[in-house]
DNA sequence: TGTACATCAGTGAACGCGCGTTCACTGATGTAC
DNA sequence: TGTACATCAGTGAACGCGCGTTCACTGATGTAC
């Protein structure tokens, strides 16, 4: 830490704020006080309330991102691995970020800056792209990639929800630890709910240079 | 509506601010401003603040119960298609009572007062049922019925979470009538990301009398 | 090396505001006789 | 039918509080000469 990152510190308070309140505990006063810093200090940083809110949002796509991003480069080339990474990654941000991501997602229009929706069509496409290589080998079904991402951004974002306000404890479900948890959720919701699927046959694709050999292909039980 | 009825206009004004502003807009003063009486009126109702938020989260749980009720008893025998009824009564009601549905999930301690948890285990319970009779006839993967319905219940929590933030409308999906995309994304979240899966084949319970015959299990596309 | 000056982050007093909560009150309604 | 009384929902003044925002200020830092 710099002896004096006082814009830093703020949003830190702010984060750590919501993370005890939800987005309506960010105050400027409050977390000026936890930056150690007078009331009047933050607008050197943040022209006004709004500004600090947004700024803990921009601040938790561009994390978001940069997770993902570093999930997807640790998973090697399976594309069930790489695109269930992206899930886990998802789950183990909301989890460790949880300020961050309830004032993300957050309702409000002042919120939604050039910035985050850049973010946010970075971190979409990703996964599109994921689904798309795993519908390549056959391993996803066909169908248009954004749907089916938004099938699956919808299942790991409301399990995140579900467990962020507690109710996955309450269910009952939360015995295994959290990375068994993550890992075998992020497995579910790509499943699904219906019956087994036939084994998958990889279709090679008809154009361009033949695809590296997917190894490793177990699907859990 | 009774010629006076302060109680139920404070709760529908608390829904309205809820709707606008989230949780945080809830406030007792303005509550009475619309519902017509002066602030002071409220205590005779609502003990205090927090009283009153409950209130709502309350009325959400007692009405959301109501309506998956409603749905299951419409949907007629097949498995598939009452499950998927519960799934699309879960959309239409976040997306009909957006307030509510805020602050249901919005996390607070004071919130989860024992008539918000029975009522949620209510309507878990009913999804647990259903997925069990799914799986009775072989439309669902078998499995801890608990598992399959969370995994069931954060794509359609996730969903309406990413709908009520604009997110949806965002990604450019939201071109077909509300009731066509929460029709088909409840059938998607259903079938998850996996491939194809080989035609199922209900099969007759062991014990108990014959089961009723299943009809019209026209899987979509 | 030394002096003068500009810059600018942080200070602290002050503002007006809306909030939750309390409390003595008013006035309508219903019951007892 | 009429009178006395209790009940209680709603009133409006008052309280203390924390908030966002403004503003004249202080004092440290860096630059020009």
């Amino acid at each position: 830490m710099t002896p004096k990152d006082v814009a830093g510190a703020l949003l830190e308070a702010a984060v750590n704020l919501a993370e005890e309140g939800g987005v309506g505990a960010i105050g400027l006063r409050e977390a000026a006080r936890r930056a150690g810093v007078t009331h009047g200090a933050p607008y050197r940083h943040y022209p006004n309330h709004q500004a600090l809110i947004a700024a803990v949002a921009e601040d938790g796509f561009r994390r978001l991102l940069a997770a993902a991003v570093l999930a997807l480069s640790a998973a090697g080339p399976d594309p069930l691995q790489r695109f269930s990474a992206l899930g886990r990654g998802y789950l183990h941000f909301a989890r460790q970020h949880p300020g961050h991501f309830r004032v993300m997602f957050a309702a409000g229009e002042g919120r939604r800056t050039e910035a985050v929706k850049n973010a946010e069509a970075a971190v979409f496409a990703l996964a599109v792209n994921e689904i798309a290589a795993c519908q390549r080998v056959g391993l996803a079904r066909p169908g248009d990639p954004q749907s089916l991402a938004l099938v699956a951004w919808s299942g790991v974002h409301g399990l995140a929800h579900l467990w962020l306000d507690g109710l996955v404890d309450w269910i009952g479900l939360g015995e295994a630890s959290p990375e068994d948890f993550v890992a075998r959720y992020a497995a579910e919701i790509f499943r699904g709910l219906g019956p087994a699927a036939s084994p998958p046959r990889p279709r090679r694709r008809a154009s361009g240079p033949p695809k590296k050999r997917v190894e490793a292909r177990k699907r859990r039980r």
